[in-house]
DNA sequence: GGGAGCATGTAACGGGTTACATGATTGG
DNA sequence: CCAATCATGTAACCCGTTACATGCTCCC
């Protein structure tokens, strides 16, 4: 509100934090208020495809964090009788910092743990068959993520709130689907090996 | 020795540890003698591109503790008057117990965190010519890495005992070059919704 | 003489995980 | 009524990092 909508109005004191926190605001960013729970699943749904899902018990620590710094604020729901819920909403605070994340705060290194490259690599230790099943089975779990990550952006682009998501799960449905592909490849090459 | 080539002798009390020690137990199943600081170097060179390069001072600690377990021992060597290096060998219980790890232990989920998509997925925060400006860079750095592996890998090719590792570096290579080509498609389609 | 590289470690910190504890609601 | 799911948290633990400390050797 009041005359800030200039691109330049980047905060001053965004604080340093690790980038799960930022995800975790990044969620609020949509708008929505959101319990711990619901943040959960959101993140079992997008961010998993292409970064990573916290454990339950992090993200209400994070919560925390949030609501201690004023990017964030929560009121108790009152949803039954003898239950009710923490709900989470992004503050003004919130959306100024995020913005400068968004925009200054250089991006983390690409972190890539490949368990199954690393047995490649170290293959002469062990049987060459049994490392091809193994490849073998782990291309099957990447088409059905690549399948997975269509059906979330299907479902992400219909509204104009998710559009940039729903970009995100189709470019995750195109990274399962090139890793099965260099799976594929990768067991050919092993097997031209064995001979 | 004493007629172990049997792959069904697999050992039986291999004990469980982080990926990282293996990785670097896998180092020392190349057969040479190394040092802490040579490991490091090592890592940097093929582990780094499709796994991750631990740093120096777990290295030292991760060969303690190997060396503890018997599956590495260490000798000093006096490389001048006044200066020494401790240098580590894989074992034969070392051996025994990294082709049980190759073999029957369950690699672990493939971690992915992507920053740069992270960013995408919450573009609705920030510039979006700011933001293809940063893919655009990260895009040359995963050709130069393309590059960088492709160089490694006909170096591993050459000799016989590197052969596996130069398949995971070939690997690697056609891993940062589809990440380029998918960044390229990626600001493609982030320009159309500009629009 | 001085800087780059060789070489080995310690200490403190923190991010993130698993396991555990608790209890209400919903649906078969 | 029982299992699954909703819902929120605490405690312990450990992997891995950064920062720091130390000292040698090689080469310009």
């Amino acid at each position: 509100m009041a005359d800030a909508d200039d691109s330049t109005t980047l905060d001053p004191v965004t604080p340093e934090m690790p980038a799960t926190t930022w995800a975790v605001l990044g969620i609020l960013s949509f708008g929505s208020a959101l319990s711990g729970y619901d943040i959960k699943r959101w993140a079992e749904q997008s961010l998993a495809f292409f970064y990573w899902a916290p454990s339950q018990s992090q993200i209400y620590g994070e919560l925390r964090r949030l609501e201690q710094l004023d990017l964030a604020v929560s009121r108790v729901e009152q949803t039954h009788a003898a239950k009710s819920r923490r709900v989470y909403e992004i503050t003004e605070a919130g959306r100024r910092s995020i913005r400068t994340w968004a925009d200054v705060i250089e991006p983390d290194p690409v972190v890539l743990k490949h368990s199954h490259i690393l047995r490649v690599w170290a293959a002469h230790n062990g049987d060459l068959d049994r490392l091809c099943a193994q490849l073998e089975a782990y291309r099957a779990t990447a088409l059905e993520r690549a399948a997975a990550a269509a059906a979330h952006a299907l479902g992400a682009e219909r509204e104009e709130a998710w559009r940039f998501s729903g970009i995100a799960l189709e470019w995750s449905e195109r990274f399962y689907h090139d890793e099965a592909e260099r799976i594929g490849w990768l067991i050919g090459r092993l097997r031209e090996q064995q001979r």
